[in-house]
DNA sequence: TACGGTTTGTTCAAATTTGAACCATGCGCT
DNA sequence: AGCGCATGGTTCAAATTTGAACAAACCGTA
């Protein structure tokens, strides 16, 4: 760290900018969701997290981590889905503490209706935006920043290091 | 839009890793926040944006834009920050119905202690991230989002397109 | 097998956020 | 001046989020 605490002016424009453009984003998806859906984006993105796990269901802890939100958070919103009839609580049957969250069918039409119109919000206000390079300078900058943060997230492609015991098979 | 309205393989795990580490950031930003200052990232977005205000004073309604939160959201913040004396409410002079939200010395004198404990965050977290280019072009994008959702958000420097109607004068 | 330390998921209270409803004031026109 | 409509802020109810406290189940070890 020889770099100084604060920030340079060219810094401080880049982190205000991005952080007026994020919360408009998640302004803008909120809306959408709920106008197009009835959802909100912590409960869209249960969905798609469970959409693409093996199974359609994941363990409640797993889950919250993915989605980063709070255990608790996470309960309450999954009852909400449950009385959506987008999601179902099953046991776990390897770990009798354990709960699994499960898409339900309803839930993966929900998604499949639903995917279209969100994401094309994030094309339209986010991802048009990038240049091809600058996309995947994008992509590699914010990995680094959630493993730097503590993500449960898997590299690129092929890697070895610790590695989690993911859904890969 | 000669795209297709879903995300290809490479989008998807750009926003994916984008969605991560902003949820990342957020926590983090907001656990240190707390823990230094007992603020939240809202109260203390609010402070920032009013001490680059002139006269450290700011209408309601441009302050709610600029930081991004309803109405009503500022109005219960300002309060808080009014309760822990750290804002003030004042008359707007050329507008009857107006209220200024107003940075105390106290209000600044906390803003310059906590400054770079958070700065430090964003720097280790997200900007230390990024090369000099990169940086560059994020900002760039980011401003262009913005601005695609309705930000009023100032361009670089000089320039004249349809220009808000801004607080000049 | 019994014991201590972990991990899991839920419950609970408290804080925050949003949109709708509501006055009061400003502003353009007649 | 008088009207009609847009704006500025607040109030209110409802939804959401978080951390702390808790009970149950796991696990390694004696």
């Amino acid at each position: 760290m020889t770099e100084p605490p604060w920030l340079s002016e060219r810094e401080l424009d880049a982190w205000l900018a991005y952080l007026t453009a994020s919360h408009l984003l998640e302004r803008r998806i909120e809306e959408q969701l709920k106008a197009d859906a009835g959802l909100t984006h912590p409960q869209y993105e249960i969905l798609t997290r469970l959409s693409s796990a093996p199974g359609q269901r994941m363990r409640m802890t797993e889950l919250a981590r993915l989605v980063v939100v709070s255990k608790s958070g996470l309960t309450y919103q999954i009852g909400q889905l449950e009385k959506a009839g987008l999601v179902e609580r099953a046991a776990c049957p390897s770990d009798e503490r354990g709960i699994m969250a499960v898409l339900t069918g309803e839930g993966m039409r929900c998604l499949e209706r639903t995917a279209p119109g969100h994401l094309a919000v994030v094309r339209a206000f986010l991802i048009d935006h990038f240049g091809p390079d600058e996309l995947t300078s994008m992509t590699r900058i914010m990995r680094k920043a959630a493993a730097a943060m503590g993500a449960a997230v898997p590299p690129p492609a092929g890697e070895a290091g610790p590695h989690t015991p993911g859904p890969r098979t």
